[in-house]
DNA sequence: AGATAGCACTTTTTT
DNA sequence: AGTGCTATCT
């Protein structure tokens, strides 16, 4: 274990002042990005537990991310070791509230065995709710989409408000006139007004009212009821002595609550936060809350972190610089720790390929992240990267729990967990296919809403002949898929391990099998699925079940306070008829906790974003792309945010300008030795190429005299003195003088694009539009003259689509036989589209997209592809005929040839 | 009931 | 620019 006093020593005074801060007084530790916060949090735990003498499992220490929180737990086991550290209740608010919940749950009306609803469930669900009211709407000349709905929900929900409170706010402000309404909004336009208002409390109602039937909650609710847990529920947080909590500014109105219920005994609590990397205002975060935590705890004391240890000071010249231009902010500074080193990069290039394929030449110099905007723009990068093979990783969210097949299996996991899930139902009970199709489901719901019981226990009643089966016959098709969930069942209330149970489950369905017949790439689907055993594994080892053991097993008062945690009533008939095919007894204690492993695993699914395999993934040296937002709270030694430019910094849909700005900064300040900005002059979007210009946060700053010079044009050579900075900033050794020449020189020899230095080849960028007699007489023999032979398949699968017809020019002018590449055309419905790519001449490539409009379904529409072999073409709405024909011509690219 | 083709919608960011 | 829903067909 590590000697605290010996850390203690090596924090700077401020950092110490902050560590040392009486605990009894409110503290807000305003930190500067690289300020060594995470560091200062840790410590102050550990300080709290060692020097204040509290009770590891009286400290609650919350995160942003669970993955925020696991790395806290790793640095905490070398200060404090594992037992320690496993008693402090640590993890996000949505992953705490999951916890007290399962334990409480009966107080807040809840049952113990929920199901954490997530985002995509919700908005099937809404969709469902939406049809009733769509004739209603359409009348009324209204339109309600369910991200509409949704995000009046979720911010409804910010606000603590049930859909009862939300429609007697609807009521109260539409009773108003528009002035007092003015006044009471403080002038903002609340688009839930009027009878559109009603309608959005009432789709609430009916949302909320579907998930406590399902017997689930979403992200959201986990917060509302945790509230209503602690508020009501005084002992659910008397074990606590003091609350941290990371990540403050990003804060909303429950969290905040959340937190004050849980100091409510002891009063104690430490934030750290830096309001100039607010940038989840969009979900509701309220920066407000600092000023809040001063009101309510008039006692809190600030200290400011502003020393950085992370950048090079032209790094943070340029951050400062950026989010210095919010005249509203909180006057901060950072101080550089480093030298000064080579200043930020800033280039433009014509399109995003181009842009991309800069960064991965670029990158063959550098070991390398790359930080985007919007995960679609990583699309381009990605593939530059691998035609340069350079090793890359995607820092991806939820996206691997959002595949089909892990939902598949997870749904029916759900299912054995809790059988009133009806989503999970809805998923599987035809995975796979058993001939079960809309109207059997309908009947089976119907007879559900009847018999006020689950979808599943009717099927698992007309099953077992104890109800007469439905009219499309039921009982011989699904006779297997309750066996299935029966046999699961047992294995769950055997306390079996997830990851096993996920192998009998793919067993019994015969899953592989499934895959293969209907998906086109079972086999990577299917690596899928091997891969969330091994998730489930790693759940299992890290034992959750015991981490959250160990978190409460120190409080006697929660154990006396346990309310009688029985399953709902629905739940209790399940037991009786499903008594011959489980021992129950060794289950009840666990049902009774509310952790089983599986219940657990489930958990941890639903919530985690940490997906990373964390021994052969972080040890290799990869590039790593991420969105803005996910590189929070992270560093590299090299930073390329691309695509700096309008339309994304700021996005077009930001409501927030200052948001978009400190999120800008939040991505710069994450380099600690090379920063390099691009943008490019045109973007694709939905089809079009769109005139784009450099972002206004950067362009305002290289406009200025005093600000010009704080990025350059000018690739860094690298000379060694700077390689010296970088090589301290990023705490590596400096290399070896005959490496670097070595590695240069091999460098050159290889490298594709030795002409980077120099900008001429990006500006001959030219789009035009094309005369309108030819459009007039464009046939898709016309240009060129080529004879097409097309080969359409069809998808194997049966599913939607089918593969895109590549043909071989047969014959046709030079330019176009001589090429390599693809000839690709697309037929479908009142869709003409010719598509020419890439003529070569040795020297240069040239790209060409030729298109074609096309009047179709009333609007005149551009069907053209980009080239890209393989791709399905694009089309998009165009409200001009005239520009509907375009050509761009990109080039040349490069390959020049070697002399 | 299942297959298919066309249509519509999204695409910010995440717990 | 890819995916999912729906109307229509088999």
């Amino acid at each position: 274990m590590a000697n605290i006093n010996e850390l203690l020593e090596e924090l700077n005074p401020a950092q110490l002042k902050a560590v040392q801060h009486p605990p009894q007084i409110p503290l807000q530790i305003l930190a500067g990005p690289g300020s060594g916060k995470t560091k200062v949090l840790t410590m102050r735990i550990a300080y709290l537990i060692t020097y204040c003498h509290l009770p590891p499992s009286s400290i609650c220490a919350v995160t942003f991310t669970n993955k925020a929180a696991n790395e806290m737990r790793e640095r905490l086991y070398k200060l404090l070791g594992k037992d320690r550290t496993s008693q402090i209740k640590m993890g996000t608010f949505h992953a705490l509230c999951a916890m007290f919940l399962r334990r409480y749950s009966k107080t807040v009306g809840l049952d113990g065995n929920f199901t954490v609803c997530d985002a995509d469930e919700s908005k099937k669900m809404i969709a469902k709710l939406l049809k009733p009211y769509k004739e209603l709407l359409t009348e009324k000349n209204m339109t309600l989409t369910e991200n509409g709905a949704l995000g009046f929900i979720s911010k409804v929900k910010a606000k603590g408000w049930t859909a009862d409170d939300a429609r007697r706010y609807v009521e109260e402000m539409n009773a108003l006139t528009p002035q007092e309404r003015f006044v009471r909004t403080m002038g903002k336009f609340e688009p839930w007004e009027g009878e559109f208002g009603l309608i959005l409390a009432s789709v609430y109602k009916d949302y909320e009212k579907s998930l406590r039937e399902a017997n689930s909650v979403d992200f959201d609710d986990l917060l509302m009821f945790g509230v209503k847990l602690f508020a009501k529920h005084a002992k659910a947080s008397s074990w606590c002595r003091h609350v941290l909590v990371d990540e403050f500014q990003d804060t909303n109105n429950m969290q905040y609550d959340l937190m004050v219920y849980i100091a409510r005994a002891s009063q104690c609590v430490t934030i750290v936060g830096d309001p100039d990397q607010s940038i989840y205002g969009w979900r509701s975060a309220e920066i407000a809350n600092l000023g809040k935590m001063q009101q309510d705890f008039p006692a809190t004391q600030q200290i400011y972190l502003e020393q950085n240890y992370r950048s090079t000071g032209s790094i943070l010249a340029l951050s400062l610089a950026i989010v210095s231009q919010d005249k509203g902010r909180i006057q901060k500074t950072l101080r550089a720790s480093h030298a000064q080193g080579p200043p930020p990069v800033l280039r433009i290039f014509p399109i995003e390929q181009v842009e991309a394929a800069f960064i991965a030449a670029e990158i063959k110099r550098l070991v390398a992240f790359s930080g985007v905007r919007f995960n679609s723009l990583s699309r381009a990068i990605e593939s530059a990267l691998q035609k340069e093979s350079i090793p890359n990783r995607v820092l991806a969210g939820h996206k691997f729990f959002e595949r089909m097949e892990i939902k598949d299996v997870l749904a029916y996991l759900q299912l054995v967990d809790n059988p009133q899930y009806v989503p999970a139902f809805l998923r599987v009970v035809n995975v796979p296919s058993r001939a079960v199709g809309v109207k059997t489901i309908n009947e089976i719901t119907l007879r559900a809403q009847q018999l006020k019981i689950s979808p599943l226990k009717v099927v698992e009643r007309i099953v077992d002949g104890k109800i007469p089966d439905t009219k499309p016959p039921v009982k011989k098709k699904l006779a297997s898929f309750v066996h299935t969930i029966r046999i699961l069942r047992r294995h769950a209330n055997g306390g079996i391990a997830p990851s096993k149970l996920i192998n009998a489950l793919v067993d019994s369905i015969n899953y592989k099998e499934h895959l293969i017949k209907t998906q086109p790439d079972a086999d990577s689907r299917w690596d899928n699925v091997q891969e969330l055993v091994n998730f489930a594994s790693e759940v299992e080892q890290n034992g959750p079940e015991d981490l959250v053991r160990r978190m409460f097993e120190a409080d006697e008062a929660l154990h006396e306070d346990v309310p009688e945690n029985r399953d709902g009533e629905e739940s209790q008939d399940d037991w009786e008829d499903g008594m011959h095919d489980f021992d129950g007894d060794q289950a009840e204690g666990l049902r009774a906790s509310g952790d089983t492993p599986l219940r657990l695993f489930l958990q941890a699914s639903m919530l985690s974003s940490d997906t990373e395999t964390p021994e052969e993934e972080k040890s290799k040296e990869k590039v790593t792309i991420s969105t803005c937002h996910a590189a929070k709270g992270l560093e590299w030694p090299v930073v390329m945010i691309p695509a700096v430019q309008s339309g994304v910094f700021p996005s077009t849909r930001a409501e927030d300008v200052d948001e978009e700005r400190r999120l800008l900064y939040v991505a710069c300040t994450r380099a600690k030795g090379l920063l390099y900005l691009t943008h490019t002059t045109a973007r694709m979007m939905s089809g079009e190429f769109v005139p784009t210009h450099m972002s206004d946060f950067i362009g305002s700053l290289r406009d200025k005299k005093e600000t010009r010079d704080l990025f350059t044009e000018t690739l860094p050579s690298l000379p060694q003195p700077d390689r010296k900075t970088i090589a301290t900033v990023t705490g590596r050794s400096l290399p070896d003088e005959a490496e670097v020449a070595r590695r240069v020189s091999e460098y050159a020899k290889t490298a594709r694009h030795p002409a980077w230095g120099d900008n001429a080849p990006f500006r001959e960028t030219t789009m035009y539009t094309m005369d309108e007699d030819v459009v007039a007489n464009w046939t898709p023999q016309s240009f060129p003259s080529v004879p097409l032979k097309t080969s359409g398949e069809r998808n194997p699968a049966g599913g939607p689509g089918y593969r895109q017809d590549t043909v071989q020019p047969v014959s046709g002018p030079a330019a176009f036989s001589s090429s390599s590449s693809l000839l690709t055309t697309t037929q479908r419905a009142g869709v003409n589209t010719l598509i020419c790519t890439t003529t070569t001449d040795g020297w240069s490539v040239q790209l060409k997209i030729c298109c074609r409009q096309v009047h179709k379904q009333g609007v005149w529409r551009t069907a053209f592809d980009a080239g890209n072999q393989g791709k399905a073409n694009a089309s998009s709405s165009v409200s001009e005929p005239e520009h509907a024909l375009t050509a761009t011509v990109i080039g040349p690219l490069n390959e020049r040839r070697a002399h």
